[in-house]
DNA sequence: TTCTTTTGTGGAATCGATACCACATTTTAG
DNA sequence: CTAAAATGTGGTATCGATTCCACAAAAGAA
């Protein structure tokens, strides 16, 4: 590998005015400067990372977090921050916690030793030891997805967004609405929405069976299930609408409900979040909330820019959403 | 940043005695060792990953070069990749071509200036300056998708599965077959699968109409509109079945199909490559083939670890696929 | 007992860059 | 015409680790 050195020998000059001349600070003559621009082109010469970073403290990488790598979501928003930090100069280096909370922790801490310039985490929780985790960070944190206490984040209209839906459940005539979620641990997808659904519920007064409650784990199948129990916990006693927290549990639902003769959305509708690219294939095409994820994701890496460059901010942005209103409801 | 300095002044020993004991390799005595060890704990001291890459030429970390981050297939060879090197401590840098043949060279570049141990290439074309960036590469490349000289690689079974799909058709009754294509810029996918079906249509000494082929570029729409062009040429003089490169084509082939109130697959079946999630659930089923891409992914990962382990290999490999039959055929 | 060998430790060089400082030379200002 | 400011360059310390070498002390062999 061809160093500083080398260009600054063969180009006649001290290693300290090849780094000027790289960096372009300080003075540096025009004839020394086409010297070394000659020979750094004939070598192909690109500094040393590892040094520049253990000088400097900056490696021009930043750290992305994520519960899950193959994920639509996930793609999405990858793609989203990346376009943004690519242009900026900067590389992603990605880790993945397969949903581990313990493993958020470790990988804040494994990419801080990496000197990553910042990290970008989607969390699944905000539990102590998580926070205690950021707290004790020494490069700046932002999240996306989930709101966290004292650091940056974008995160989605999780409380508006069902709310929405719910209204447009009503719009279309539905009273007896059911419910399939996720478990807790999740503020934003199993809280929050939740929470939302509750509150609409309550406000308007509507009957909401023991029931009609139920919980999968983000899959197909987990949604296929939790339809299924519903079904055959009560037939006779059923809701006319089903508002599931994902898209991909809420096509395990309409899987069953297809199964089981269920007409939908004549016998029951459905409505979920996600605007996958499969719930526009689905038959019936499947009415859901596009969080945007892509944008989502520009907003998060211009967050942590923002970071960069010194500005110290906590603010919390809320990510825009839209309904897609298709043949399921 | 605590530094390993620190720690000795906090053990009591020198700099030396601590590297030692992290690495464990030379003397150090018990009581040292105890020492050090409760001050790394205390501090939560982790080296410097840019001071150790620096000395030791190993950073832990493994490029990725990819020509679309947010592809189904792309996560899915991601995931697979991650598991593997994530088990055995590599992180992944991504980058994202964006189908940019000069940018899958200039990050070969790139990432060896920021010292990555080895790069996986997910390639799109197999272009002379590339082949010499490759051949300047000071750190392992492998390949995956595309066969490139001098280098190991894995590879998808393109030609064997088209044929297949072909002799698929027959067995289904199709002797008229057409062919939906990508740029030739694609070794694998653009010339390969084309080849393959070529193949086989002159051994079967099937006849193939100069209209009953057509090309698109990776896109839904662009099936689409192939599909369409290829209809519009010639409505009196259809092929029963057609081959697709890809999946997304596929869909849009179907589209239009369903548009134009082609039944499928009694009127013209369609078959494609790719298994994308999708493909389970377009109206009807698409028959396709699954190319396995997270294992795939492990297995270049695995590849790329052999040659950590100095085994200087150039060696050839071809995966395995799974035709799977469903509805459109 | 004396001579090797093993065990344990610290000093110093090194990896490849940056940045501060000192110094020389040129240019500009008063 | 001299003082001050601007320009250009090289020397050297430094970032945080690893590693080789020298050396001392303890253990084993003769």
């Amino acid at each position: 590998m061809t160093t500083i050195n080398d260009i600054a020998r063969l180009a006649n000059v001290s290693r300290s005015t090849v780094s000027r001349c790289l960096n372009n600070n300080g003075y540096v003559s025009e004839e020394a400067k086409e010297r070394i621009d000659k020979v750094i082109k004939e070598t192909g010469y690109m500094p040393s990372q590892s040094a520049q970073t253990l000088r400097t403290k900056k490696s021009g990488v930043v750290g992305v977090i994520l519960p899950k790598i193959s994920t639509e979501t996930a793609s999405r928003v990858v793609s989203g921050i990346n376009a943004v930090l690519q242009n900026n100069g900067f590389q992603l280096l990605l880790t993945d916690t397969s949903l581990d909370p313990a493993k958020e922790i470790e990988f804040i801490r494994l990419l801080q030793a990496k000197h990553v310039d910042g990290i970008i985490l989607l969390a699944t929780n905000t539990e102590k030891e998580l926070l205690q985790a950021i707290e004790a960070s020494k490069v700046p944190i932002v999240a996306l997805g989930q709101e966290i206490p004292n650091i940056a984040s974008v995160t989605y209209s999780d409380y508006a967004a069902t709310q929405d839906m719910l209204a447009y459940f009503l719009e279309k005539g539905h009273k007896h609405i059911g419910y399939i979620g996720v478990y807790e641990e999740d503020p934003a997808v199993g809280v929050i929405r939740k929470q939302a659904f509750m509150d609409k519920m309550k406000q308007l007064d509507l009957v909401l069976k023991d029931n009609w409650v139920e919980q999968g784990d983000f899959s197909i199948e987990s949604g296929y299930e939790a339809m299924k129990r519903m079904v055959e916990s009560d037939k006779s006693n059923l809701p006319t609408a089903v508002f599931v927290a994902t898209d991909n549990m809420a096509i395990g639902t309409m899987q069953y409900l297809k199964e089981a003769s269920y007409r939908i959305p004549a016998d029951i509708a459905v409505g979920s979040i996600g605007a996958s690219t499969l719930s526009a294939f689905v038959e019936p095409t499947l009415t859901t909330v596009d969080f945007l994820n892509e944008e989502a994701g520009e907003r998060v890496a211009t967050l942590m820019l923002q970071a960069f460059n010194g500005k110290k901010n906590t603010e919390k942005l809320r990510h825009s959403y839209r309904l897609i209103k298709r043949d399921s409801v």
